[in-house]
DNA sequence: AGATATCTGTAGTGTTCACTACAAATGTGG
DNA sequence: CCACATTTGTAGTGAACACTACAGATATCT
């Protein structure tokens, strides 16, 4: 028995694609026309693909996750607590200033509140951004037990704070905030938080 | 000639009715529908009254924007810019948890990134959201100008911390966070602020 | 080569959307 | 009390939406 004919199109590539729409214009803003043209496919061989609408923004977060942990890796290994809260907040503000992609961040810009039938959208980029938001804190669990941060330091708070801050820079960074706006946010930030950690 | 028929509806109320609904799916995920239910009128009123969609969330917005000022009046009323800055992030964290409404800010939460014919939409909310943040700056341009602030601080900066802070905030608040936790928040911040502000 | 399984493109499906035509209702001014 | 201006409720409008039926195309496996 035969295999079947084989996709014609990369899915990852695609995937990309569709990214850059849900990005650009929300889950709900985002239409099925424009996810098929930007993904260079019809309407069924994504239906095939993805499932539904929100089986492909599943995907494409899958993507982008798979893609963020690779670079929170590289953040977390640094040294001291404090470059890992130094190299968060300024990769972070030169990423969503980063010209090719939308402004901010997939995560947020993706749907904080949506409509009837679309109440799992914000649930499901809220957990990947709370994924963040654990790995920094594991990170500060250890900073304490090798003696890089102090007793009194709740490294749950800490990650919390610049999670909250990251957020809030996607934000800015969605109404036109510069690279370099959000550069004097981290930093002004990062002030707070060696703040914290004398504490 | 007579003047018509009167309105049977007080638009204020209805209109408070309309932010509730935005607020909780955002602009584009709010129905006509789910509006004019919870408004308790029939569409034909609703477009007489305001116009479209958009200008039922611009008259909303003009209402909260309303409540707004005469919050941040009291804020910057404050006799030092240190209590400004604790008062604005502090009542932040318990406005954007009051159960009386949706969680976060409407001005957040109404819509980041819309679809196309709604662009209008982000730069409206990013407007009112610019126009709190150039209070704040001008009271800090008042606090260098009386001392209370150092000559090295720049009150753009600070105003614009503080800012992405509480954006943040509400994107935490919107994904569940409780009062505790956004006032942890706060409070590092607070820290960073008075950090700040020694320079 | 033939049978089979999956993909692809065309051309739709029903549903829901924002919005409105229309006639009855209800007020004001003369 | 009558002419008029505006609102209200009913019942829709065309358009856009997410999604799919179907037939032809293209691969694999025997």
């Amino acid at each position: 028995m035969g295999m079947g004919r084989p996709r014609a199109f990369d899915a990852d590539a695609a995937l990309d694609r569709a990214m850059d729409v849900f990005w650009r214009h929300g889950y709900e803003g985002a239409t099925i026309a424009q996810l098929t043209e930007a993904m260079s496919i019809n309407p069924p061989s994504l239906y095939a693909a993805f499932g539904s609408k929100e089986g492909l923004l599943k995907a494409a977060l899958d993507r982008y996750t798979e893609k963020r942990d690779a670079w929170m890796d590289r953040v977390v290994d640094a040294p001291t607590a404090h470059e890992v809260a130094e190299r968060f907040l300024m990769e972070h503000a030169d990423a969503q200033t980063d010209p090719a992609n939308p402004p901010g961040c997939l995560l947020v810009q993706g749907g904080l509140a949506c409509g009837t039938g679309s109440e799992n959208v914000p649930f499901e980029l809220a957990a990947r951004r709370t994924r963040t938001e654990d790995q920094l804190r594991e990170r500060f669990v250890r900073a304490k037990a090798e003696g890089d941060l102090g007793e009194s330091v709740d490294p749950a708070t800490l990650a919390r704070y610049l999670s909250a801050v990251t957020s809030g820079m996607c934000v800015m960074a969605s109404s036109g905030a510069d690279r370099e706006a959000l550069r004097e946010i981290a930093a002004v930030s990062l002030k707070a938080f060696e703040e914290q950690t004398k504490g």
